[in-house]
DNA sequence: GTACTATACATTGGTAGACGAGGTATCTGA
DNA sequence: TCAGATACCTCGTCTACCAATGTATAGTAC
């Protein structure tokens, strides 16, 4: 029942992933794996949307690149910028305000 | 600050249009002002959204209309159909499941 | 009798971005 | 040596959200 395919994410990618590189910096397969594990396999972002999505990210200038060795593999880490920071509380807000607002439609909808 | 244009809705316009329907008859018109005024301006759908979104969701078999003359104007009514009830349940849980996931990351995105 | 606003429907063209499918390469363990 | 996990990537498609624009009628004001 992973989340995909069928409910179109719009920006749901571009939030969880700003949010996990917050935390910690991160190279894009472990973000993929975090993100089934904490959403409890309810959210699935696929390499297909995960890595544009990281370029474009970069290229906007909200997230940071190095690549590193380790584990006797290369990989690409990304950090967050200031901006990236400030991005994302924006988008945080945005998303529960959008959410309050639906679940007030669903649970309210007759008087309003 | 309604949200419009900047972060796509996913989704959210036919949510919120079938959970209103689902309360009574409506037609177009109103269902874009009562979701407004029940979101309290959060979420605005355009007509450019809404009305495709009742068509589309006719031709789904999801929505039945009827024409009615009412304060001396003309307006298409739209009532929820059997499987629109099922159609919307569904969403429902599914918005719910998607939102979970993402709040679980947002909160809880170090541990997990 | 004309101008303005709200109501009520609709379409069109553009675009972002989510998605599936496919591709390359390396490391580990059986 | 072969499979499977890791790790990166791109391409083409398609959905559906969006702004802009168009039509027409009803009510109000001047």
């Amino acid at each position: 029942m992973s989340e995909r395919n069928t409910t179109r994410m719009a920006g749901v990618p571009e939030l969880v992933v700003l949010r996990l590189v917050a935390e910690r910096e991160m190279y894009g397969y472990a973000i993929a794996r975090r993100i089934k594990l904490v959403s409890r396999d309810a959210l699935t972002v696929g390499e297909g949307v995960l890595y544009p999505a990281l370029h474009a990210l970069e290229a906007r200038g909200l997230l940071r690149s190095r690549s590193a060795r380790a584990d006797g593999r290369t990989r690409i880490y990304y950090q967050l910028t200031p901006r990236g920071r400030r991005h994302l509380a924006r988008l945080t807000a945005s998303w529960r305000r959008v959410n309050q607002a639906v679940e007030r439609i669903l649970t309210d909808a007759g008087r309003g």
